[in-house]
DNA sequence: AAGTATAATTAGCGTTCGCTAACTTGTCAA
DNA sequence: TTGACAAGTTAGCGAACGCTAATTATACTT
């Protein structure tokens, strides 16, 4: 089943979290997601069923291989779009917002040839 | 209630058919989408709930002025996207496919500067 | 030990928006 | 006039994914 919108961002999430504290906690996303403990419990079941990510001996979350090279792959995506944004003019808030949905759906052509591109101008 | 993603590509869809035959039929619309009859006969309900389009007294649609302008929006971020991302070497398919997903999540903002980077340089 | 706060989960709901199956309606040819 | 086909609609389903309310599980504090 392939990861849609919200799957990437719980992926996302969780690596982005990982970076600060090392303790990834279903609350921690939550908050960080704005969204509810529920939500988040439910959707980290289903990546979990994915082999996306686990819990570890301790509760805390981990992403496995497989989850961080998506995460890893959207979070470039992210930083890339921001970053193209901010170099057109857009201010730093809207340009994190705009690349957190566009991330989802841009192909990997495209993005390519974005990242092409700020790597020869840009940048 | 804010016009999601859906409801702006069937105005879409609309005003790009209206530019070829002057007659958009329910069917046509399904066919240029790839969705059944029914899917669009609900969509076009609500739209017309909504006041973006209607019937005319032949039974053809037309989009009402509120639902031109709209579609006139997304249409013109779906070009603009297009062409930028084939100034950026994308191959045309992939840059309108990226374009139609990407046009209905980019801000105001964001569309902006790429319009006014466009017109200063690539075009 | 009892009470309280925090985290996680379960149960069940609502919205968006696709689908199929089946029915209705209108047109047109035999 | 009848029969058939195309267009449109109704009824009802399912997946994704958010929510609240209520429950369970820890753990800390008094």
């Amino acid at each position: 089943m392939a990861l849609m919108e919200s799957g990437e961002m719980y992926l996302e999430t969780i690596y982005v979290l990982s970076q600060k504290s090392s303790v990834v906690r279903g609350i921690d996303i939550a908050e960080h997601l704005g969204y509810s403990k529920p939500s988040v419990s439910r959707a980290v079941g289903l990546l979990r069923d994915e082999g996306l990510l686990k819990k570890d001996s301790e509760g805390f979350y981990k992403l496995t291989e497989a989850g961080e090279i998506m995460a890893k792959r959207i979070y470039e995506r992210h930083t890339v779009l921001t970053t193209l944004l901010i170099n057109l003019g857009v201010d730093e808030k809207t340009a994190s917002e705009d690349a957190c949905r566009i991330e989802h759906y841009i192909s990997d052509t495209s993005f390519d040839a974005i990242k092409a591109h700020m790597k020869k101008y840009g940048k």
